[in-house]
DNA sequence: CATTCCAGATTGTGATCACAATGGAAGTGT
DNA sequence: ACACTTCCATTGTGATCACAATCTGGAATG
């Protein structure tokens, strides 16, 4: 899943069914699948490969990550009960907790987590399964985020999106939203 | 394609595949990826069938549309020379005459035809592909939506979105996008 | 030593088949 | 007459196979 296959490599359909245990038509569904959603390359003879982003379409991702999550936090926001932010603020401390093992998987995921457990109250399954497809097309990418980010220092967003829930600020929701998606992307269109 | 399928009705890999002359591999391949892509509804137990949208799943959408196309089209903005603009005239002419010529399918398509040559000169093929996917999802129920626009009458949004093409302006264009994509929708949801 | 070319191996695609699960219709009991 | 049950046809899934296209490695040639 998210950010646990290395970006430039080639993929086989026998390979992948091999590694699943079963044969290569499950293996074949899931690789089209993923390359519709845009997580896989397939070139035009039918290769697959985990596709290396150049800089435009990681801002671009960045740009539609932005817009579509602050969308779905706003739509969260008269939704979001006490219990849920506690939730949010457990999950926040797996985070921290993965950034200071130097966990990169464990990161990435935890830290979608923390996302998708807020919008999913926005009762907006499309819109939710849109942003999954970008967090797709942004997974073989996140590794290298991690690499760049300074270690053991959590980055402060997601205090900064709770803070906003609690006291129901939706304009201070989307700053912290927005800055929170975009400002770890930027640092890899160095 | 768009708005060709009856909303509702149930399809058998078998009978696609014989539909277009092939085996049921690559019928079943592409109804796998029109699921993934939220285009056809498959049950528990497999079964293909098109979706019925909701009231609120249409709300969803709309939004969806309201959101990434206005981005498309303020991307667009500054790449949009003089060839684009009456180009897109153009293909309005021709979605006058489908109206006109009361074609359901072919103002869908002449219609997100308009759409997509716009969006294409965004350069941001990854967010004209979650467009696409959207539109995809409200195929089935486009019809139902060209049923109950007025007949005849071709819609002046799509004025306002070449006026403000044309005198760059960016905050017009966003209205006047954001008004032809929501305005029509928000028929369907009674 | 570099470049070109050829052959073997590898890979994706489409077709077909066996099988389990599901849906629907017919039959039966009350 | 209606509801429930049962049984068969239909459907999706996974596996395997043949084939064409492609990639890769080394050999031959300049």
């Amino acid at each position: 899943m998210h950010g646990e296959v290395v970006p430039g490599s080639a993929l086989t359909l026998r390979g992948i069914g091999q590694e699943f245990g079963t044969s290569m038509t499950p293996a074949r569904e899931a690789a089209r699948r993923l390359v519709a959603e845009g997580a896989l390359t397939m070139s035009v003879s039918g290769r697959i490969s985990t596709p290396e982003l150049a800089n435009d379409r990681i801002e671009e991702l960045a740009s539609l990550r932005g817009l579509l999550e602050t969308e779905l936090a706003v739509r969260a926001l008269p939704r979001a009960h006490l219990a849920l932010i506690e939730r949010l603020a457990a999950i926040n401390s797996t985070v921290a907790e993965a950034i200071r093992r130097g966990d990169a998987v464990a990161y990435i995921r935890t830290n979608l987590e923390f996302h998708r457990t807020l919008y999913l109250r926005a009762q907006a399954p499309a819109m939710l399964a849109l942003v999954e497809t970008v967090w797709l097309q942004l997974g073989p990418t996140m590794r290298k985020l991690y690499g760049r980010m300074r270690q053991g220092r959590p980055p402060d967003s997601h205090r900064l999106i709770l803070a906003a829930l609690r006291n129901r600020e939706e304009a201070a929701l989307r700053v912290a939203v927005r800055t929170d998606v975009t400002k770890g992307l930027r640092l890899l269109m160095t």
